[in-house]
DNA sequence: TCAACACTTCAAGGATTATTGAATAATGGA
DNA sequence: TCCATTATTCAATAATCCTTGAAGTGTTGA
């Protein structure tokens, strides 16, 4: 993910709404939801929905296929690693504070005291 | 991190100066920079870069103290590892395509033939 | 105490972004 | 074909954000 990506996912996921958005759609999976029910669930007007899911597409943080009379979108599982992953490694350098808290939150990886004097600040 | 800060902090992300800003600070390290060689290496006006700091610190990125003449901004890395687990886990809702795609980056914990069915989209 | 320095704050503008309601497009069933 | 359904697009307005230059606030050394 180069840092044009990076920016626009960033300024997609900091509106509240859109962000409402992807938690919605992600917990729904693969298989997706049609626009009228996110609008439902979100309680927005159509016509703003619309206006937030095309910004999301345009980020890649989600995608949209065609169903019948409804357009069903997805959240792009892959987009939303790859902003991790950016977010990580491109942007914080891949600091072992970052990284260790994170991998510490799910009981992987090394156990803290392997740490060692990486953990400032 | 709540939602609200998280929103806080895509947003401050979501502009070039400002990321390039958080990335100078995370190289920096736990010393700092000035304003003034922010501004410099960054290109940008005094104040103009006043008000994207301003940002950052209302969002909690970074933090600033007095040295002498200058006010020296350093990047908060515990923030910043907070976010990533936001964007992991309450964003995500802990997907596991996300979580194993970040793990793998670094050759640690699970190889990846463990990770199943859980890979899909 | 005064001047120079390092920054921030303020006010004004221009540029983007968000919201709303009306109009338009695509689909499927009677 | 015609109508109802589902959604998007458009135009206008409101709100927010970014940039700039001038003015203001601490701090240090002469």
């Amino acid at each position: 993910m180069d840092e044009r990506q990076a920016l626009a996912s960033f300024s997609a996921l900091s509106q509240e709404t859109r962000l409402g958005i992807v938690r919605t759609l992600v917990v729904a999976g693969p298989e997706g939801l049609a626009a009228g029910s996110i609008a439902e669930r979100m309680g927005v007007s159509p016509s703003n929905l619309s206006f937030h899911l095309k910004e999301l597409d345009h980020s890649g943080l989600i995608s949209q296929r065609r169903e019948s009379r409804s357009i069903v979108y997805t959240a792009s599982y892959n987009a939303l690693a790859e902003l991790v992953k950016f977010l990580m490694e491109d942007c914080c350098s891949g600091h072992p504070v970052i990284r260790a808290s994170v991998e510490r939150s799910d009981g992987c990886c090394a156990p803290q005291e392997a740490l060692g004097d990486a953990t400032f600040a």
